[in-house]
DNA sequence: TAGATTGTTAATCGATTAACAATC
DNA sequence: TAGATTGTTAATCGATTAACAATC
């Protein structure tokens, strides 16, 4: 069973995006030509797209926005965040500690974790850093089952196995190494140097 | 015409990561099974991506681990860094200004750019920070074609504009927002939002 | 009504994967 | 030789896009 496809998902922050500041101008209904020239797709894919949420519009007319606001928030989850631990407090991980928007869109991070004995006992915008030989205990203490990984590349596969036999199922990971984990527990990558190399390599020309 | 696609070159960054791995510990052959196990693709993914690079192996041996890396380095630019500019030196910007692994990845940025005059004239990490209206000169003049955006969503479409006049042809951002640049300019998004979304949303089962 | 947009189906496109002859 | 792996072609899979009947 498929809920939506991958592409679609990763889309949805844009039309919400989109979304608010229509609302924000006052304009209480749109439509799906109307989001693919914001958004530089086609109808098509925004019809697809905005299908999955469960939100439907009016033939003829368009969709509400308010809806599909309510809907794509729903559908993401980012009306009821979940909690997570961050491991890994350099620069990277500390950035991440202070990105309040984060807390709007499903994520919110409750503590953090450290080795460096000068960082443990500090407190990272706002945020708790902690050793790690406390990360299994309070992750199944807190039911925490998010994990944000921005550890350096060597502890990273050390880091995954202790989150997963603490009870993390979704891992968000910086490292630039594959994780290995069991096939129930979800490892997103946000990969820099994928980008990097995808930004500079690309001689790809459409024809 | 086209160099390769988009997948492809994704995962190069990953093959050379574990090809130095391999080349580190004595390993001087190596093969597209070998990578699959290592990457967890499959070896017909393995070896399509490495067609891409030119790198050609040896029948019933496999491929020279040296070679590859090379032919890789070359293939992504990586060998022969190019000039970057980056605007907006709030904490994720200053972050990337401390990732010195990009000079490795095809990447020199030699100057920022912020608008807050506390930040003009400082250094941050090695780069010194100067004031935008400097930027189209100073692109020109050194002839940058690669932008780093790291502006509040509400700045990121006024400065790209700045960037496309001032020659920049590629852009990595970092904003949230859907930026409009004509057909010869290449963005590529990191887009954390759809990153998280992808994270937590997915439910999506393999059957 | 005429114009516009919906939800959905079918066609197209592109990437992944399997298969295999060639060959070290 | 027997085993392994290459480069490449063909089959499969999944996402994008076009098309259209229904309908406001």
């Amino acid at each position: 069973m498929r809920v939506g496809n991958l592409p679609s998902i990763r889309r949805l922050p844009v039309y919400l995006h989109i979304l608010r500041e229509f609302r924000d101008s006052g304009t209480a209904v749109t439509s799906a030509p109307a989001l693919a020239a914001a958004t530089g797709l086609v109808a098509s894919v925004v019809r697809k797209d905005l299908e999955m949420t469960g939100v439907v519009g009016t033939t003829g007319i368009g969709d509400d926005v308010d809806k599909l606001i309510a809907g794509i928030e729903a559908f993401l989850g980012w009306d009821n965040p979940r909690d997570a631990f961050l491991v890994g407090v350099g620069r990277l991980g500390a950035t991440i500690l202070g990105c309040e928007e984060f807390r709007a869109q499903g994520l919110n991070i409750v503590a953090a974790f450290d080795s460096d004995p000068e960082k443990i006992g500090t407190t990272v915008h706002g945020v708790k850093v902690l050793a790690p030989a406390a990360f299994t205990r309070l992750a199944r203490r807190m039911h925490v089952g998010v994990g944000i990984l921005t550890v350096p590349n060597a502890d990273a596969q050390k880091m995954t196995d202790i989150m997963v036999k603490s009870g993390i199922v979704r891992i968000w990971s910086f490292a630039g190494t594959v994780l290995s984990v069991p096939g129930h527990v979800v490892v997103r990558r946000e990969d820099f140097s994928a980008g990097l190399a995808e930004l500079l390599a690309r001689t790809v020309v459409k024809v």
